[in-house]
DNA sequence: CGTGAACTTGACCACTGTCAACTTAAGTGG
DNA sequence: CCACTTAAGTTGACAGTGGTCAAGTTCACG
């Protein structure tokens, strides 16, 4: 279903990107014209890619959740990322050629098809956004190498409330937050997928956070009500969402 | 301890590159160059980084092994990634600005010091080389994702063999092994860091596979008789490496 | 109001961790 | 070249975090 989405709504790329680099009117007004791209809708659980996809073009997520994830032969899931409103689905097959990983919907998600023709156009003619785009796989990288830390170090109960606000910490960057809550579509069976441990210990673990105070999770909302705590409890250190920068920028893409 | 490393004899790099993208002629001395750059030389367990560390340039590695790690603030240590000859130690620090996780030697290593600015002009001077290199990033953020499928999802039976073969596969990329079997400096130790177990399992788990006929490991030297069944048992499949393709080159990288 | 997905809880169990002692290998200095 | 010393590897006994199985209950939604 292919749909025109000239409104440019989607504010979580450009605020993004605004918040670690700066842009010229020129870029932002690239960039809203990428965004701008015919978009397409998937319902939840819709693959958006397989691992293999030789990607015809690039994905940006406009609206709604999705998750990467990889699989075992024997058929068990690890999900290894979260996309959020304006991250890329596959700015890695762009330059890798093929998806090394699935993508599937998490909840009804709207994306902007970019055809690797505008991407490069952009890329040679913005060099600040090419910068911010890389920025935004390196980001991306450390994510993952975070997740590598609490899936061989940390017990569930930190893994779980690590990720809780990681996500909130996502959301509020993207500016889709309300105070101390927001919209959480992942069920616990997804939460497992992504932690690696079983829905039941997931369940028994919430529950503990629940008891706690920490966590309230109901009707696909959480509300995280004292963060400092949680992420005291949970080993939280955000520096590793490179969040606040606007660091070095250099070469071509200066 | 600075001394010039002029001989060029860092071919893993450009065997590597050569392998995935169409260098040109001024291509590769533009890289000889590069790694002919003022080297230093660190003794096993030395941090090459630290986290939080701003990097003044980016290291390459021309020979020895090293490590990725983070911890938690208990202390805990998890590898995310091992740095062979060839690799970049810190291409994301310099867009990123400051490391969001430490190296530490595993064997004397030796990295040619490139300063950001050479760096800059070999950017914008060799897009293709620019293009190379954001690959091998993106393969790194390839192998963290299969890591999270490890942790998150085998047993440590076949996280171990899934690593061994791994190791292996990237040593003979670049050109350092000899039939089936190749120098292997990681302790036991390092394995568990790695593999999110416990030293004493990573004991008992390479016994097994040592038992099964797969795994020979003496004295620093790694052997895999029978990669086959080895990579069968730990449910390894080689696509994630990325190694083989001359994809996709576009925009101002191609 | 019905039907399936998502969530809960309890009982049981096993993979892996911890602790501790010991052996072997490696590196150092006399 | 051999004591000495420390790191690395090995093994056994025991414990625990988290997995599995299975039976509910609640929720979402057509």
């Amino acid at each position: 279903m292919i749909v025109n989405a000239p409104e440019a709504l989607d504010m979580p790329l450009i605020r993004r990107l605004g918040a670690s680099c700066d842009l010229t009117q020129a870029d932002e007004e690239a960039l809203a014209r990428l965004i701008g791209s015919p978009a397409r809708e998937f319902s939840p659980r819709h693959d958006l890619a397989r691992e293999g996809d030789t990607g015809r073009h690039v994905r940006l997520v406009g609206d709604g959740w999705a998750c990467r994830y990889k699989s075992t032969l024997e058929g068990k899931r690890q999900i290894v990322g979260f996309i959020l409103p304006g991250d890329f689905c596959d700015l890695s097959a762009y330059l890798l050629g093929h998806m090394d990983h699935s993508i599937s919907a998490i909840t009804r998600i709207r994306v902007a098809l970019i055809t690797p023709e505008s991407l490069d156009a952009l890329i040679t003619g913005h060099p600040s956004l090419a910068n911010a785009f890389w920025r935004l796989e390196l980001i991306n990288a450390s994510m993952q190498r975070e997740w590598l830390l609490s899936l061989g170090q940390r017990t569930a109960y930190e893994r779980i409330g690590h990720l809780l606000i990681e996500l909130f910490s996502r959301l509020r960057a993207a500016g889709l937050v309300d105070g101390n809550s927001c919209a959480f579509p992942l069920t616990q069976n997804d939460l497992a997928d992504a932690t690696g441990l079983s829905p039941v210990h997931v369940n028994r673990t919430l529950r503990e956070l629940r008891l706690q105070g920490l966590v309230e999770l109901d009707r696909k909302r959480l509300r995280l009500p004292d963060l400092a705590t949680l992420a005291e409890a949970s080993g939280f250190l955000p520096n590793y969402l490179h969040a606040d920068p606007k660091e070095r920028h250099v070469g071509v893409y200066a």
